[in-house]
Formats: structure tokens, C-alpha cells, sequence
RNA sequence: GCGGAAGUAGCUCAUUUGGUAGAGCACGACCUUGCCAAGGUCGGGGUGGCCGGUUCGAGCCCGGUCUUCCGCUCCA
């Protein structure tokens, strides 16, 4: 199957077995945005609670915070997103090519001498500071800049694509244009920053440390497609690490490879994650990579792993007029306290919602398997997600709905559901029935028949394997405890 | 945002050049069977993505629009 096809199988099965919906379908959806159904709100919650498991409980150098999608406007000036977050850009008529203005004037400045290239690309940075894109035009068609697809110089006016979505914050109107629009995050890290101080000092917090957080941002892309990859409502799990200064590539490397053997953990193979490291930083960086994932429709960023050096702490100093600090006590190589600083910061970002995808991905199958019927085969479709993070657990199911059988699998049910989410099911032949859990990824049912009765075993059928063995009703509990861990 | 393709029941699809929509599976009830889908009977479900135009009449022709997929573009 094609990795086309096989990607177009995952969303439809997502779709069908209650997992992911486009959002608002009823009114024909919304690009790009997604609601996680009954099982994927679950699925998404056990890999959120593993990764916060992970980072707060398993460190006790590190904690979780959830601060507010509104942040003060002047965070995001602060941040560098009002200035940076949004990219002017331009048409060819003929070829109907867009460009990035920026990326188009400085591909055609490394064609000119030196001096040359560096006046434009300084003409082209003060048009920009001053958002004077009628300028920018003009600069473009004096230098007789050309579409290298169509090679004519036939452009559309510059526009200016804000990432960040904006929103009027109370209801008293403002008395200047602009006062009372506030943002939504387009990231949770500011979330972390603008805590920085209230988390060191309540939590007596020691460098190194780091601070969690799990959370919704949003990014008004221009173009936002491959299913839940992309969205422009999304989750991101971060942790910012703060570290003394000079230690935070070293910081930085333990981080790359703590998150890489955590995707492994997660039951994501080796050879299907690999490190992409940076060429070009962004602006607060001196040292980034991407942890990438074989998706089916290619390599693509899961984690960043920055080092963001004290660029963002830094700027909120300056911003807040407030000092952002902390006082080392620990004893440099000259037995002197290492004093005031600005923490550097590395930080590891995953995508929630591109974990999910991942892992569906992943546990995705279709396996031919013979039937019944002599030399007939069907096809079983299963999601092979790993016990501990599967949304069921347990089905539990009678052989036949008569003779007690349902009463014994109720009973069993009733105790299972307060340790781990189970069901019941007693509609339809037994083969129907694991094919239902099959598909929405239950990694074990146990079945009551009428052997039961005189012999209390249960009958455990294996997800994976279609392997089943007897076992005590007594151990079901306890055995599927086990199992999740 | 540009170009291409698509949109009929929950799903997969029919409806032979325009004459007010069908099947299989799924779903619900009952009966029957019982360890890996497809037993029987009965039943619910569609203003053909949405809006408009042409026509006596549109699922079918035309325009617009929304959504999805592919390519380009973009991606802190």
C-alpha cells in the first residue's frame, strides 16, 4: 500500500472509531481545525499524563505550571513575536509563485557584488522595520527582481501574514486603536518566562531546574494542512530548562538525547525518529534541532530542542523593568560564589497532537487473516497502541448472552472500572466482537464462558498476537495492572 | 494563496447522454448460533456539501462558495 493511501486509511479510521473529527463538520468544518473524539481525547490525555509524569514526578528538578492563554500584550513584543512572527509576502502573477519578500530579495542580493548585495539587503531591512511594503515593492521592481519560475518581474501588491491571532480583551472600548487587543499565544514558553521568578522563589528552586507545561497555542497559518500535523489550534508539551551560562550546550545535549530515548520509550522505534539539526537559527538560538519522525508522508519535526540562550528572560527584564535573575551560591574554581545572572534556557517542545499522530501512525495495521469459510481470507484492521497509553484498557465480553454469563461479565466489569477504563460488549458473534476492539486499539479482552462456572477462568485474548490463555478471575485485575506499566 | 482532483445514507459505491434516489456493509429490536467478520425476520436513516442560474423539470448542465486530498508555496 501506498504511503498515501495507507495515511488516507489512518483518517478515515480515526474519523470512523470515534478518535479525531474535523471541527464544526456539521457547518462543512473548519480548515485545519480538529476535536479528538471519544477515544482520541483519551489516547491524547495518556500521552500528555506520560510526558508530565515523565518531566515532574520522575525529576525533582523540574515542575508544572499552567498559566493563561492571555498573556499581556507586551509579552509578545518582548518575545520578538509582534515584530517577527509574520512574514510579508508576494505573488507572481505569471507563475503564480509566492515568495517570502525577505527570502526573494536576499536570493537575488547574493547574485549582486558585496557592496551591492549588503545596500539592498539594508534598504530592505528599513523598509521592513518601518512596515513600508509599497517600498518594498518598488525595491523589488528598481532591482528588477524576477520570478525564477515564470522570469518575468509581474508582481502582486506585498501583504503582510500576522501568525498570531488577536482578540479585544474586556469590554470597555479602548480610548487609542490597538490598546485592548490582546493575543493568543502563538506558544506556551512565554507561559513559563513570565513565571520565572514566582516559580524560582516559591518553589526555593535550584539551578539547573526546569519548569513544565502542557497547553493550547495557536498560529493563524497560511496554509495549515496534513490532518492534525499542522493545525492552527494545537498542544504543545514544553519544559524550559534554566542553566548557569556557559553550560547550556552541554545542558542541550543531555536534553537531545533524554527526549530521544523518551520517544523510544513511548514505543516509537529507533529507526524511524532521527536528530535534524539547524543551519539557520532563529533569532533568541544558538544551538536548535528538530527530533523528526517518519510520518507517511514523510520526515517532520515531532520535539524542537533549542538552546535559547537568556535572549527570552532577558527581554522581559527589559520589557518589565523588572530584574529577572538569580543568585548563584554555588562555588566557581575560585571558591567565590558564582553570583547574579540571567539563566540561559534550553528548551524541549513536542507536539501533543503530533504525538498522536505518531503513534496512530504507528499502530495502524491491516492484516490479511483466513476466515472461517475454507480459503476465504478478510482483512483485520487493529491499532497496535501500546497497553499503557491505549484509551480501553479491557473488554470484557459474555460467550453467549444467556445461561448467567452476562451477570459474570458485568460483575467483572464493575470491579475493573475503578482501576482502568473498560467495557462490556454482548452484541454480535465473539469474532465481531474483538474486531470492534481491534479497531479501536484495546489491547486485551477477557471472555466468560461456561466453563467459567466450574472453574473461575477467564479466557484473555491478546490484541496483537490473537493469542489466548486461561487465567483466574481473581488475577484479571492485577494482570492487566501489570501489563500498563 | 495558486493549480489539479473530489464531495450522493455512518462507511464503500451505484443511479447509461436532465424526468423528484438504490445496494452492500454498518446501526436498532427480536429470534438463533457461539472463541476470532459476513444466520433469520422486521425496522430507522438521504431537502444529492451549500447558495444561485438555465430549464416545464437539475444529483446530472453553468456560476459562485465551503471542505478535503495531491502539487507548489509557507512553516520559531
Amino acid at each position: 500500500m501506498s504511503s498515501e493511501h495507507l495515511f488516507a486509511n489512518i483518517i478515515s479510521h480515526a474519523k470512523e472509531y470515534g478518535y479525531i473529527f474535523q471541527s464544526s463538520e456539521i457547518y462543512d468544518g473548519l480548515s485545519a481545525v480538529y476535536d479528538y473524539g471519544q477515544y482520541g481525547a483519551q489516547l491524547k490525555k495518556n500521552i500528555r499524563d506520560a510526558w508530565w509524569k515523565s518531566m515532574t514526578q520522575l525529576h525533582d528538578n523540574i515542575v508544572g505550571i499552567d498559566a493563561a492563554i492571555f498573556m499581556h500584550p507586551t509579552t509578545w513584543k518582548a518575545s520578538g513575536h509582534v515584530d517577527n512572527f509574520s512574514d510579508p509576502m508576494i505573488d507572481n502573477k505569471d507563475s503564480k509563485k509566492r515568495y517570502r519578500v525577505d527570502h526573494l530579495i536576499e536570493a537575488h542580493a547574493e547574485k549582486l557584488s558585496s557592496s551591492e548585495g549588503e545596500a539592498l539587503i539594508t534598504k530592505m531591512e528599513q523598509l521592513l522595520a518601518a512596515d513600508d511594503f509599497t517600498g518594498i515593492k518598488e525595491l523589488i521592481q528598481e532591482n528588477k527582481i524576477v520570478c525564477s519560475t515564470s522570469g518575468t518581474c509581474n508582481w502582486t501588491d506585498v501583504r503582510q501574514f500576522n501568525l498570531m491571532f488577536q482578540t479585544e480583551f474586556g469590554a470597555v472600548a479602548a480610548t487609542e486603536e490597538g490598546d485592548n487587543i490582546v493575543y493568543l499565544r502563538p506558544e506556551t514558553a512565554q507561559g513559563i518566562f513570565v513565571n520565572f521568578l514566582n516559580v524560582q522563589k516559591t518553589g526555593r528552586m535550584k539551578i539547573p531546574f526546569g519548569i513544565a507545561q502542557t497547553g493550547k497555542a495557536f498560529r493563524n497559518e497560511i496554509v495549515a494542512r496534513q490532518f492534525i500535523f499542522r493545525m492552527r489550534e494545537f498542544e504543545q508539551m514544553e519544559m524550559q530548562f534554566f542553566v548557569r551560562p556557559g553550560s547550556e550546550l552541554e545542558w542541550y545535549r543531555y536534553w537531545k538525547e533524554e527526549r530521544m530515548k523518551w520517544h523510544q520509550s513511548m514505543g516509537i522505534p529507533a529507526d524511524k525518529l532521527r536528530f535534524h539539526d539547524h543551519i539557520k537559527l532563529a533569532h533568541y538560538a544558538n544551538a536548535a534541532l528538530d527530533i523528526e519522525f517518519q510520518f507517511p508522508f514523510g520526515w517532520k519535526e515531532l520535539e524542537g530542542v533549542h538552546s535559547r540562550t537568556d535572549y527570552d528572560l532577558r527581554r522581559h527584564q527589559e520589557f518589565s523593568k523588572k530584574k529577572i535573575q538569580y543568585f548563584d551560591h554555588e562555588l566557581n574554581a575560585e571558591g567565590k560564589p558564582y553570583g547574579n545572572y540571567i539563566p540561559y534556557v534550553v528548551e524541549t517542545s513536542v507536539g501533543l497532537d503530533r504525538l498522536v499522530l505518531t503513534i496512530l501512525s504507528l499502530a495502524y495495521k491491516e492484516e490479511v487473516v483466513p476466515t472461517s469459510e475454507e480459503g476465504k481470507t478478510d482483512t483485520r484492521t487493529y491499532l497496535s497502541i501500546p497497553a499503557a497509553i491505549a484509551p480501553v484498557k479491557l473488554a470484557v465480553m459474555p460467550l453467549v448472552k444467556k445461561d448467567g454469563l452476562p451477570e459474570i461479565a458485568q460483575q467483572l466489569v464493575a470491579d475493573c472500572r475503578k482501576h482502568f477504563i473498560c467495557q462490556y460488549d454482548e452484541k454480535d458473534s465473539i469474532g465481531k466482537r474483538y474486531r470492534r476492539q481491534d479497531a479501536i486499539g484495546t489491547p486485551f479482552c477477557i471472555t466468560i464462558d461456561h466453563q467459567t462456572k466450574e472453574d473461575q477462568k477467564v479466557t484473555v485474548r491478546h490484541r496483537d498476537t490473537l493469542q489466548q490463555d486461561r487465567m483466574e478471575i481473581d488475577r484479571v485485575i492485577s494482570f492487566i495492572k501489570e501489563s500498563l506499566s
